[in-house]
DNA sequence: GATAAAACAGAATAACTATTCTGTTTTTGC
DNA sequence: GCAAAAACAGAATAGTTATTCTGTTTTATC
């Protein structure tokens, strides 16, 4: 018995998620995520525990998001170097959409909030290993069809990748002109041959 | 007349650099600031303004203390290839110094504050470009040394490089393995050649 | 339809925020 | 030493914060 809820948890994170996104974690009060929810304190508190807690679930969803939606092409089995550079080119054509200056929310969270708690450091790790660990397989492909030296390091350049990513969105976060970004990017996928 | 003031402007700023370096912008209150410094709310609001005022004052101290002393050799007008790599490595000696896990304040400001705040947008851009054109300069001269190839487009590098070093610092500050960070500068490095 | 359980909207709370105000102390020029 | 100006410490203010509480409404079961 006892009214049913009224609102969607998953499309509520959803919400949540994207005002983290863009505001961060400390710039966002409860305020604003009741009303870019739509659910009431009560509703946040009872199905997310707190603010905290809620950020973090945002943040798990952003980068289930990022790993399932953004990188689809790039996590297919046999992915490799044409799937790495599709994805640095994809992330310009994004740049011209809604999430046109928001930058990545793994990045935003490593910069603002990991320093400061140790559980959040701990998933931010979690995620860069896995865009690391998605990047090495590819390559590794890659070596395997000739298409990269067959004496690279391909765990190591997946941490570079991973790198020139956080770098890629820092630039975009920061609101650098779109050529200069582009730029970038090109010398990021020039430099993978 | 009157009375003289009891604390020196310039080492109360340095001091609170530190601490939005550390905190962030919005994690830092006035009563952190008034008690890392030393100095009354009389005094800060004084000499510095406000709040956001003082931190766009620590942010260009910060710019020119980075440029000042962290890059002094790579600044040098005949600098070239071994003074980069030299600063990719230093950064790893500074690593493990005291500012071992604050990152960089100007990619932490491109990150928390510079989507809310168009003056500040802007002053990162500047900065941005500053590390763009050292780099660029010593890429220059790498290129009349024959140290790297003579088509070597060195502004477009000169960016790759900050790019690079933005991802290297989001890394440090993430409170990745140090090892790990290691690594990654290492790719940075060899990337040059 | 009555009842109990759960969800609701929003008021209340307690702590914190940036900034200003107040009364006191110190200093310099006379 | 006196007076005025400036700096001081810290209280006061007005606003915001995360979280809890209160009273009302809705729902499923009997």
């Amino acid at each position: 018995m006892g009214r049913t809820r009224q609102f969607d948890a998953a499309q509520a994170l959803d919400q949540a998620m994207e005002v983290f996104w863009q505001k961060g974690y400390a710039d966002t009060s409860m305020n604003d995520l009741v009303q870019a929810t739509g659910v009431s304190r009560y509703g946040i508190y009872g199905t997310f525990g707190n603010k905290r807690e809620l950020f973090l679930a945002a943040l798990d969803r952003y980068a289930q998001m990022t790993a399932g939606v953004k990188m689809r092409a790039l996590r297919q089995p046999d992915a490799s170097l044409p799937e790495i550079k599709g994805y640095f080119r994809d992330m310009l054509r994004l740049n011209r959409s809604n999430w046109a200056d928001m930058g990545c929310m793994i990045c935003n969270t490593a910069i603002e909030v990991a320093p400061q708690d140790e559980e959040i450091e701990a998933a931010v790790q979690g995620y860069l290993t896995m865009l690391t660990v998605i990047f090495s397989k590819a390559l590794k492909n890659a070596k395997a069809n000739g298409e990269i030296p067959a004496d690279t390091d391909h765990r190591r350049m997946g941490r570079y990748l991973t790198g020139q990513l956080m770098g890629l969105v820092v630039f975009v976060r920061s609101g650098m002109a779109k050529k200069d970004i582009k730029a970038y990017a090109e010398s990021v996928i020039d430099s993978l041959g």
